[in-house]
DNA sequence: GCCACTGTTAGCAT
DNA sequence: CATGCTAACAGTGG
């Protein structure tokens, strides 16, 4: 279910409504959500939420005392207010009650696929769950995104959904800013000129961008903390359209699997080959330095 | 009933 | 480093 901007309109909508409450009771209705022993769930009692906080795809929620519970919400995972005696819905995997407050968030999960981990530590962002990923799009200049686009083999496609690489993407928004982008799923990224490798990285701030704005994409299950769908699919050119009239040149939305995920392109607006005089070859923009070489040369991490 | 499909990603083989 | 396949699980739609 949620990318980058349903985790963010999801972070939004519970620091609205969950911060400075403090927490009665949790309880774990389904224990394998949880990495990590049920009983440290415990340690939560009596404490207040002080915020909530995004990386990539991962939704943190963090009390007081430095403890702090990271949800990858996978496909379907939710959260939803209700009331406290309400029934609970057979998919609902948590449950978080509040003093003084008749109602209650739960965390719901249908396919069982969401993760959840609570770390204690100052520097939750640190972490070694998060350790792995890549930049954060919204975060990072378009020069340096472009620059590591540019470094690498791989597919379009599979590197935009690659979260070490860059962090939140993933299926609808990946082929929304290759569309944006003017650029075919199977280009490898070594192949792009510098221009190309810029628009790019352009065209994924701003499609993330406009889609916070519109509060994420609502094609199925998705909603906020607050029951709020999404519009941003209204806005969608290639997603989910297959066969239907390019928004831009009317011929059919193409659709084939990349990298085992279905993806979305026009094949005219987005050729495999460059045509025209833009973008051909490894030029580089006119009094700008090259995104390739002279660059520092990588240190490996241990 | 069967099959294909779904917004994710870890693990493993090649 | 890249790619392909499987699995985790449940529901929907043809």
């Amino acid at each position: 279910m949620p990318e980058l901007p349903e985790v963010e309109t999801i972070a939004r909508s519970l620091r609205r409504t969950a911060v400075g409450l403090r927490v009665e009771a949790v309880r774990l209705l389904w224990p394998k959500l949880l990495r990590g022993p049920a009983a440290g769930l415990r340690r939560l009692r009596g404490r207040r939420i002080v915020g909530v906080g995004r990386r990539g795809k991962m939704l943190l929620v963090s009390f007081e005392g430095d403890a702090h519970l990271l949800f990858h919400l996978k496909m379907t995972g939710r959260f939803h207010w209700m009331d406290r005696g309400a029934p609970v819905d057979r998919h609902t995997r948590l449950r978080i009650a509040f003093r003084d407050r008749a109602r209650e968030l739960r965390f719901s999960d249908v396919r069982k696929f969401a993760v959840l981990r609570l770390l204690d530590t100052p520097h939750p962002l640190e972490s070694p769950a998060l350790a792995g990923l890549g930049p954060e799009p919204l975060a990072t200049p378009a020069p340096d995104l472009a620059r590591r686009l540019v470094r690498r083999n791989g597919r379009l496609k599979s590197l935009l959904l690659n979260q070490a690489f860059l962090a939140g993407v993933g299926n609808i928004y990946a082929d929304e800013s290759l569309f944006a982008a003017g650029l075919h799923p199977l280009r490898a990224a070594s192949s792009l000129s510098d221009d190309e490798a810029l628009r790019l990285a352009r065209a994924v701030q701003k499609i993330l961008a406009a889609a916070v704005a519109a509060g994420g994409s609502t094609i199925r299950d998705y909603r906020d903390a607050e029951g709020m769908d999404g519009l941003f699919q209204r806005d969608h050119k290639v997603y989910g359209r297959r066969s239907e009239p390019c928004r831009v040149c009317g011929r059919p939305v193409e659709r084939r699997v990349i990298g085992g995920r279905s993806s979305f392109f026009c094949p005219i607006c987005q050729p495999l080959r460059p045509s025209g005089a833009a973008g051909r070859g490894h030029g580089r923009t006119s009094g700008s330095a090259s995104l390739r070489g002279n660059g520092v040369r990588r240190r490996r991490s241990n």
